[in-house]
DNA sequence: CAGATCACCTGCTTGC
DNA sequence: TGCAAGCAGGTGATCT
């Protein structure tokens, strides 16, 4: 489910609720979602004051008073507030001022207790909204491979997923089978730009809702219905009216404008 | 290193 | 109506 912009959304409306309060109990009822020991989870984490919440790339970063609690949505994860635990809450915080569920259909989710920086975390890319423009264009140079599957590696960016990167790379006018390497400086500043437009208008409407993602409060987003290509196969384009076109590249599908979008 | 394939899960939609 | 296949916002392992 949740790419950057959906992550971003959720930490917003997760922070003012969690920060400075306390983990009264937890407990976890899925060997996919928290691998490993539950029994040793739960005690890590019963008592522990909460001091942040922030993103990084798609992962929420919750700072304890000893230690880190690491939560990746996942395709269908969702934290919910003070919700009704339904048949998917794999993770129950009881905290000193409600209740949050962790409630993941598909068990693509991992909720983690880390006392040192997770090597996941560690390993990821340079955050989209943060990296310069000459780094970026520098390292995209560098890549021998396609221009899709490069910006959906975690290790090369930090949070963009194939929604945003479809978006992206149809406001760049750039095929998604593009070479990174081939591509022009000045074809790789507009992509540059466009990353930085659709992830930071995203979080302005509060991310896509395309299922069933909402935030912890449980509100959709409205970015959906602003997506110029993702999910949009056979519409019109909406600068050309050309027939969107949906391929498969490495097995994730793939929106773009065949005429807007070249290699 | 690049990329193809599979695996991990459930649930919804589509087509026969 | 029923059933099987195909699809979904993600990541990681393995093999070529």
């Amino acid at each position: 489910m949740p790419e950057l912009p959906e992550v971003e959304t959720v930490v917003r409306s997760l922070a003012p609720y969690l920060t400075g309060r306390r983990i009264v109990h937890a407990e976890f009822h899925s060997r996919f979602v928290t691998p490993g020991d539950r029994g040793l989870l739960t005690r890590q984490l019963t008592g522990r004051g909460i001091q942040s919440v922030e993103r990084r790339g798609k992962f929420i970063v919750i700072q304890l008073d000893r230690g880190t609690l690491v939560i990746h949505l996942g395709m269908t994860g969702k934290l919910l507030i003070d919700a009704p635990r339904g048949t998917h809450a794999y993770g129950i915080f009881e905290l000193d001022n409600g209740v949050l569920i962790y409630d993941d259909p598909r068990q693509f989710g991992r909720i983690e207790f880390s006392d040192t920086l997770p090597a996941r975390i560690a390993r990821l890319g340079p955050e989209p909204l943060q990296i310069s423009l000459t780094d970026f264009t520098s390292a995209l140079r560098r890549r021998n491979c396609r221009v899709k599957p490069l910006l959906l590696n975690q290790r090369f960016l930090g949070g963009l997923g194939n929604i945003y990167v479809d978006e992206a790379l149809f406001r760049s006018g750039i095929h998604p089978r593009a070479l990174a390497a081939r591509i022009s400086p000045a074809r790789a500043a507009r992509l540059y730009e466009a990353i930085r437009d659709v992830l930071t208008l995203a979080i302005e409407h509060r991310g896509s809702s395309i299922s069933d993602y909402v935030d912890a409060a449980g509100e959709r987003g409205g970015f959906q219905l602003l997506h110029q290509v993702y999910g949009r196969e056979g519409e019109p384009c909406r600068v050309c009216r050309t027939p969107i076109r949906r391929i498969l590249l490495v097995q994730r599908g793939t929106h773009y404008c065949p005429k807007c979008q070249r290699v």
